[in-house]
RNA sequence: GGCCCGUUGGUCAAGGGGUUAAGACGCAUCCCUUUCACGGAUGAAUCACGAGUUCGAUUCUCGUACGGGCUACCA
């Protein structure tokens, strides 16, 4: 098993936005597969018709491809262990199902949704609030085990809609070693008969997840904490079907937590932060869900912050590029306790590779935000300058906009409230010398400027710090920005006096 | 209710019998900076509780509590 090639799989199911959870399930199959020269699958688990939702399974892609983390096959990749698609392998499955009931391990059940509902109604009690359909139940139900052959035969003939459940078996324990948590066991006679085949003809996830790992030859299977107590029976159609010395190696991730519990699209809205990797607009409702992506997050701080969460190198560094992921990733070292997601956290990620990177790698993105904004970018020279000496100042890329955008265009606003308290007569006439200095200056660049500007304001006897401010506002607007005489280098000298007698015209 | 998983500061977490119980985010104060940031410094935990094992438990075992997940012809 260990010197077989690496394969992992993601499977979602293409029913809606691609959250947290599922992106750092991603994340951790592809550094997996990665680190060990292994090949990463992406599966499209469809079985639901009823679930089904447009444009959600290209979104997947869309969501994989931006973060830098697409698979070796897929739908869209080729590959030879296709289809990757659990809907165009819906043949594949009968028979397994049906190799289950000759060996005894699986039966038909013909209970309608409403005898079903029934059952559940009538064995509801206080001490069993949720029965289950299992070794108590099955005896009294409509199945090849409690009907006659004939019976049976004859349903089957007349294509009356079924089912296929496993047989739990009585009092069995099943245990595996989890590569997270060690070993884990269940008691079998605790455990449900789940349905194996539906009445449409396809299978569960059940079935399928065990018939497509074996036919895709995975050798390591992660997947969220929620599947660990279905993992009893998944475990047993390994046994029946294939043996259990083909079976994967089970991870079951821990979960991400949001600020109540398992993560969901409501606490994002609720709390400001996004769940989905990018927009997800649901075709039905046409409700927007927020993404990391459209919110002003970099791919490289996306999986960092996704990868450091529930998982570390045992060292002290947490920013990683995810080439270094791919080198130190190891199972080992994921925890097994879940994680409560920390909004503030992550925009500190986003923050120090917004400070890491060269400006030009984000230069597009920012460029297009300043044009939604009406300002059109014409010097990309300048911008990429601009950005370089405001960077340390912004979370997200929309930051920018606030940070930058008095480069290339004049404030709507001066914060004069700022100046005027201690504005006086020998201000202005500072200001008015200034004017007249920098008409004359030949060398515009930010250390002349400064040496002049004090120069001139310890000639009329004012500090520097008096005037410093004043100057900030007309150049900037507000209180912020990098240093003063650095931006009106960068303004330059027509517009940095335009704005100087614009202001002191305000006051 | 039953089953399963988990539990180190508000959050992410290192450490896995003897430690001053790392570090990061956030918060507070200070330094730097005559803006805002960056950077630096400082501050804050009886390791959920109770037993047991041990010379010695945050670390091992068992209980309890708490948190979470599952309990569909959904994944």
């Amino acid at each position: 098993m260990s010197d077989k090639k690496v394969r992992v799989r993601f499977a979602p199911s293409p029913t809606g936005g691609l959250h947290l959870g599922g992106v750092r399930t991603v994340l951790y199959n592809y550094l997996f597969a990665k680190h060990n020269n292994g090949v990463f699958i992406l599966r499209i688990e469809d079985t639901d018709q009823s679930r089904f939702v447009p444009g959600a399974e290209a979104y997947i892609f869309d969501c994989l491809k931006w973060a830098g983390l697409e698979p070796d096959e897929s739908v869209i990749h080729g590959g030879n262990y296709g289809p990757y698609r659990q809907s165009e392998r819906k043949a594949q499955y009968r028979q397994y199902a049906e190799k289950l009931i000759a060996d005894g391990y699986a039966y038909y059940a013909f209970d309608s949704p409403e005898e079903l509902e029934k059952m559940r109604i009538d064995c509801k009690t206080d001490q069993n609030p949720s029965p289950q359909y299992d070794r108590f139940t099955r005896s009294k139900m409509r199945n090849s085990l409690t009907l006659s052959f004939e019976e049976v035969s004859k349903l089957l003939s007349t294509d009356t809609p079924h089912v296929i459940r496993i047989k739990m078996p009585e009092n069995e324990v099943v245990s595996f070693t989890d590569m997270i948590r060690g070993e884990v066991s269940f008691d079998t006679s605790l455990v449900d008969d789940k349905v194996l085949m539906k009445a449409d003809g396809m299978p569960t996830y059940h079935l399928a997840v065990v018939v497509d790992d074996y036919l895709m030859q995975i050798t390591h299977a992660f997947r969220g904490e929620e599947w660990l107590p279905s993992s009893p029976v998944h475990i047993l159609l390994w046994k029946y079907l294939f043996g259990l010395n083909a079976m994967p190696q089970w991870a079951h991730l821990p979960l991400i937590l949001g600020p109540n519990g398992k993560l969901s699209k409501r606490d994002g809205a609720k709390y400001g932060f996004p769940v989905f990797a990018m927009n997800w607009t649901d075709p039905k409702t046409g409700e927007l869900t927020e993404g990391f992506k459209e919110k002003g997050f970099l791919k490289e701080a996306f999986i960092n912050l996704l990868a450091v969460l529930g998982w570390n190198d045992g060292t002290e560094q947490e920013i990683f590029a995810k080439e270094q992921l791919i080198e130190k990733f190891s199972i080992e070292r994921i925890h097994s306790g879940g994680a409560r997601f920390d909004y503030e956290k992550a925009k500190w990620f986003n923050h120090e590779w917004i400070k890491k990177l060269p400006a030009t790698d984000y230069m597009p993105e920012v460029k297009q935000l300043f044009e939604q904004k009406g300002i059109v970018i014409t010097d990309e020279n300048k911008l990429s300058k601009v950005l370089e000496l405001v960077k340390e100042r912004c979370h997200l890329l929309p930051d920018f906009v606030q940070q930058a955008s008095f480069f290339f265009s004049r404030p709507d606003s001066f914060d004069t409230d700022a100046i005027k308290p201690k504005w006086n007569e020998a201000k202005r006439l500072f200001f008015a010398e200034i004017v007249r200095n920098f008409e004359l200056t030949g060398l515009w660049n930010a250390p002349e400027l400064e040496h002049n500007f004090k120069e001139i304001a310890a000639a009329n006897q004012i500090k520097p710090g008096e005037v410093l401010l004043p100057l900030r506002i007309m150049l900037v607007g507000g209180k912020f920005g990098p240093h003063v005489f650095d931006i009106a280098q960068i303004l330059g000298k027509e517009e940095t006096i335009a704005r100087i007698k614009l202001v002191l015209s305000l006051l």
